[in-house]
DNA sequence: TTGATACATCAAAATATTTTGATGTATAAT
DNA sequence: ATTATACATCAAAATATTTTGATGTATCAA
């Protein structure tokens, strides 16, 4: 049904809603939206070790939900809007298909 | 940032989230669309065994994302509106509100 | 009341994810 | 050159999730 209406293959799905399966990751996530931020913003406002936030960045990457900027020392992450707008549709097309259909009457 | 715009709370997020980070659930979730289901309904359409539907069942179940309904021996399952509605609105507010901001120039 | 069906639950095993602490690499300041 | 900072990566340990096969419960039909 989805596969139908939806041009975000299950694949790609399931790997993003993974990165927000996490309440670390919703953290992340969330500090985020405010704009760019560097591993030592993360460090500093959420008290998660250096490696731990490095990889659940690595997660939020892999998923293709954000994106990253080398400058100097510092590598800047923000929220890749595309990804999020993809999945903002999917869950969109979810609730506007699904059917009230019921079983009773076979 | 997020609690300031939604009415959800990341708890409940992040558990309506690990209901879409898995495929299999992905699946059934599809099912679903088209209307109520019973467990020997995705058995027949997915061949998952029997123990290992009523487990993904229970996550989705206690993460508030279906809704059961008995009826003889068959339990029918079907997608609650309400929270695929609430997961919407959330990744609405993520999408609208996430700022462009660098940080090139402090 | 016996047997079959539909599903839940359980404990154990299999597998996957997450955390930790150490080490590595690049950049930049002294 | 040396040292410090910012971050990535790694292997091991800790945890969590998932799968399996067995058993349990309720409903129904014969």
């Amino acid at each position: 049904m989805l596969k139908d209406i939806s041009k975000v293959k299950k694949e790609n799905i399931s790997k993003l809603m993974v990165s927000f399966s996490d309440p670390f990751r919703l953290e992340i996530i969330d500090l985020m939206m405010d704009g760019e931020v560097c591993v030592c913003d993360i460090m500093k406002l959420t008290n998660l070790s250096q490696s731990r936030i490095s990889y659940h960045i690595k997660i939020l990457k892999e998923a293709g939900l954000i994106s990253d900027r080398q400058e100097g020392r510092w590598v800047y992450y923000s929220l890749n809007k595309e990804a999020l707008f993809l999945i903002k549709e999917w869950m969109t097309s979810l609730t506007d298909y699904s059917s009230n259909k019921k079983r009773c009457c076979e």
